[in-house]
DNA sequence: TCTTTACATAAAAACGTTTTTAATATAGGA
DNA sequence: TCCTATATTAAAAACGTTTTTATGTAAAGA
């Protein structure tokens, strides 16, 4: 019994702590220290148990190694799931997020670790599992809400976590955002420079911290014009292509319609020419349309949008290697950073007088 | 000093089998037992330390447990990332597929983790590692080669996992696909009643198995017609936007154009749009594009597109559902499933004769 | 020469489980 | 009444690691 089991040991199982301990004749302590790098170990004894590790491909194991320490070598995202069967592809940037942060951790011990949750509110009872019961090292979500009770709570923890978007309370912690602000006042600029006066913005639940920052931008490129906002053109949707067309067409069918559209994102940007299709009338001619291009796709939209572009990727990387100085025990006051966005401009977003639209 | 950690212990840290035993009196392996229903307890012990357990909150230690019995609760999901900066929405179904399986994994005990993967090279190390080291307790990837080198290694070892698509091999394995060979078939069929003859089909990577499921229904649907199949028109894309744009123009561009596509995706749809509309054509028009719907986007699309839908969430939740059956002890013998697409038409798929389109 | 000190390594304990083995009590059979 | 079988619970070992404590040896100081 005893040589079935030695002979599977040897045979199947990764070596430990203990195969290196015999095949150097060093005890598990000191195999360990050498490992961890101590500097109570000689550097001779070092170099020989670094030897036969590498030869035997000795890799920490995990399990042991969390059960001791705690750490669990893991960095927990909080998705956002939707039960919703109509969301089309919302969603679609966590892709680009969890493609950043594999990217930053790729040479980090750390794996990545999906939380799904349908809620701010489960997000929280996410983030105290976490927290408490040492589900993860560092945590990272999205979605923050202007006061967000997931950064609350974590901060007054003090656990590592980095969070794509700010809210709006003066708290210190790691964060990536996109300048929300800015890009909402250079599009309504933009328009308003074209000579549209009735600007509508699509802007997602007003719960949300970048929805209250857009707004920001929104009024003060108003004001900044000496203009009065067209409050009446402000509307939440949901992200999704649907929302986009119903808004498009319901703003269309006021008594003043909105001659121009900024929409929170892509996928409502395509519905929203969708629904100005239907209405007979064409972005960049009747209308125009601006979007905050998060995928990447207006360039091929018809006609082709002007956006304002924030690569999320990036963000997705920066949130990656925040996260790990985070989790390496670097404190939040320098892991702050946030995107500037890029015009590209492909249409020109000059307001046609009614008359030239009949010409056509 | 002893005093300080107990106080710690008993205020923040969750409390433990050893806690539950202090509490009900009984020892640490009868706590265990009861709360693995062994049969060996009595009814009554079991019923107290259930009482017990649920009063304090206790939930078994994930690290304790996967140090004891190598169980990891985790499901490892190999996720394709793509280092390319131009890949614009590809890969977006993961979003999806994440969705499905978390919504499948809910109630269990397993949580996801993610490995990112290069290529079906870095996948088959993933797969090795985790299968060696223990690193998680099933499986999930997609991207299936018509041989692929993780589902022989994985047959190989019995180790349980799921894939998204099959290969070409005749080996049992639980997975779940979209048949894409019918549709395939049945979209090129549509084309060809409706007049075409010059149609093109717009293929993944040739060495994914689906992209020869694809070819396969392709070929039948010329066949079943009783006519040659035209191979000139048959590329290979990488399921991104410009890649359809080009593959779009080029195609107008030879000697006798296509007159449909058939788009591996609606990503590649949209850039087919795209090209079209850059050489002044219209699909509906001129030409005629018929996509995979896999994103749920081709009716916003312009002019919307007949598609063959397969819901990816769908997928997933299957996918989910094998995945734990497969951890629990299941063979894979009942675990295939295979789902059929939807024809959902939005456009007549007619050829017009050239001087038709003159005459608008 | 004897005691200290410093140093290198070894031994042991602990993290939270499960599982194997041991112990105790209770009932049944003679 | 005593022994045995059975049922219930307790004790101990193990998973792989890190960390605290102990041990032994060599150098240094008296």
């Amino acid at each position: 019994m005893k040589t079935r089991r030695k002979q599977r040991a040897e045979r199947s199982s990764p070596p430990t702590i203990k195969t290196l301990a015999q095949l150097t004749g060093y005890s598990i302590a000191t195999v360990s220290k050498a490992l961890r790098n101590s500097p109570v170990v000689t550097d001779e004894t070092r170099n020989k148990i670094f030897k036969v590790a590498a030869s035997t491909g000795y890799q920490v194991n995990a399990r042991g190694l969390a059960l001791r320490t705690g750490k669990t070598l893991q960095a927990a995202v909080l998705m956002p799931v939707t039960t919703a069967t109509n969301y089309e592809w919302d969603g679609v940037e966590y892709t680009q997020i969890l493609q950043g942060l594999s990217q930053a951790l790729e040479d980090s011990p750390y794996r990545i670790a999906i939380y799904p949750v349908r809620n701010t509110a489960e997000g929280l009872e996410a983030a105290q599992r976490v927290v408490e019961h040492g589900l993860a090292d560092g945590l990272l979500f999205s979605g923050i809400l202007a006061d967000d009770p997931r950064i609350n709570y974590l901060v007054e923890r003090g656990f590592p976590f980095v969070s794509l978007g700010r809210c709006r309370r003066p708290l210190v912690y790691a964060h990536v955002d996109a300048d929300h602000s800015a890009a909402t006042r250079i599009a309504t600029l933009r328009l308003i420079d074209g000579g549209h006066r009735r600007i509508a913005l699509i802007n997602p639940d007003p719960a949300l911290s970048y929805a209250q920052d857009r707004l920001d931008g929104f009024r003060a490129a108003f004001r900044s014009a000496g203009l009065a906002v067209c409050n009446d053109l402000i509307v939440s949707g949901d992200l999704s292509t649907l929302s986009g067309h119903q808004t498009a067409v319901t703003l269309r069918e006021v008594n003043n319609p909105a001659t121009a559209f900024v929409c929170v994102n892509e996928s409502t940007a395509l519905g929203v020419l969708s629904g100005l299709h239907s209405l007979g009338l064409e972005a960049g001619r009747e209308v125009d349309v601006i979007s905050f291009d998060d995928i990447n796709v207006s360039a091929y939209l018809c006609p082709p949008l002007t956006t304002l572009y924030h690569p999320i990727e990036a963000q997705g990387r920066k949130l990656g290697e925040f996260l790990l100085r985070r989790m390496a025990g670097e404190g939040p006051e320098k892991l702050m950073h946030v995107f500037q966005p890029k015009l590209i401009v492909r249409q020109p977003n000059r307001l046609r007088p009614p008359q030239e639209t009949l010409t056509v």
